[in-house]
DNA sequence: CACGCGACCGGGAAATTTTCCCGCTTGCGT
DNA sequence: ACGCAAGCGGGAAAATTTCCCGGTCGCGTG
């Protein structure tokens, strides 16, 4: 047998965290199969995902972003304020520039979509885990080509937080809904609210749904 | 050369009611071209549009349903409120059947996409004009599908009003800004929103925006 | 015809949200 | 050390939303 980069002291601990336990099974099975890998717990929201990290101080913690109560931006972001050494694979169906690069912004050292190829996770898992950032090339590529050339998305000047309320307004929620969800104060949320229909000039909550949609950021 | 079944002194009269000129200048030669047909009157708002039915007193609207200021929608009812012999055409790109059940309830004889052949406005005009109702055969179609099988549409519930608000709301607009499109108090426009929101069951105008964009009603 | 019913319109009053403006803390780059 | 932007939220006024009410109008039914 051919002898692998990593034996057995030397195995990558993980912690996964995604609402659905079939996603979660699935996963974990692939990357058990995967040489040096090893699921060490498992969370279904993001405060259960902070928990985990901090009891278990994973290698690294594969983040899904969609999630129940506190998003993964918000989990992103309290992981790597706890330890800025953090090593955190985001992992989200969306596929749009923007939600990577709020993903990065918050912490993150990777990006893969749940449509790539499976292989590409633990792809993502074994590079960040050495301590590399890992996006997929596909995903690298139109960022960069966004950098330069491309319109910048109209996102860009939105902040994390900015970002993440939007997308919570866009999904119907209420600026009272939204403040539980974050512990905020609900004015705290309205506030933002202003704040981001002025930076993203448009007048209503509906309007904030449709580029939500145009974007691919919430589905219709 | 063969007699038609329309002399000239049985030419139909035609207001057309479409906010882009070059739309109208397009049908109205495809109208003339067309045998006994005549465009007595172009307009390119509602409000001018039932102020020329008034002045000519048209055998035919041809009434655009996306109009600048009020809705096709309340365009026809004010012409039927004024005269309900009115024979009017909707026309609008919008080909969702929640779109066509409300022009019909407004009062419109018959319903043709912009997508549609260009001869099929044609053979509508010719058919209301006769006193029957037309519709696009693939249209009357999938609303008699949805009639019997179909699953409702969730806009059935929705009186005229109620529905025409609602799309508004899914633009973007305020309710102030409806009102006084609408020549409404923007308290009536509220409590329609609280209405709306309570027939279709969701809590936000996010959530309204959502659900027109999936039934194709505005684009996003 | 009277009657009921639902659509349509909007007022009043209370509750909530939104807006605008302010101050505070914190982290980060210079 | 310094400025600066992000994040957080209070206060007060303005606007909106909600809930409840009453009214008119047209339409189908007994």
């Amino acid at each position: 047998m051919i002898k692998t980069a990593f034996d057995e002291s030397r195995r990558i601990r993980v912690v996964m965290v995604d609402d659905h336990a079939v996603v979660r099974a699935g996963y974990r099975t692939l990357l058990g199969n995967a040489n040096g890998i090893e699921v060490v717990a498992e969370a279904d929201s993001g405060e259960a995902g902070f928990r985990a990290f901090v009891e278990h101080e994973p290698d690294i913690v594969i983040m899904d972003i969609s999630l129940p109560g506190i998003s993964g931006f918000e989990a992103i972001r309290r992981i790597v304020a706890r330890n800025s050494a953090a090593k955190i694979l985001a992992f989200s169906m969306h596929e749009d520039t923007a939600f990577v690069e709020q993903a990065l912004q918050a912490g993150a050292r990777g990006y893969v979509g749940k449509s790539s190829a499976p292989i590409i996770l633990v792809e993502a898992v074994q590079q960040i885990a050495a301590g590399n950032i890992y996006l997929e090339p596909e995903i690298a590529q139109r960022l960069a080509f966004q950098k330069t050339r491309g319109p910048t998305s109209p996102f860009a000047n939105l902040s994390t937080r900015e970002f993440e309320i939007f997308c919570l307004l866009a999904e119907g929620f209420s600026a009272s809904d939204i403040g539980s969800r974050l512990s905020l104060s609900a004015k705290t949320v309205a506030n933002y609210s202003t704040q981001i229909k002025n930076k993203l000039e448009v007048n209503s909550v509906a309007d904030i749904a449709r580029m939500a949609i145009r974007h691919g950021i919430v589905e219709p």
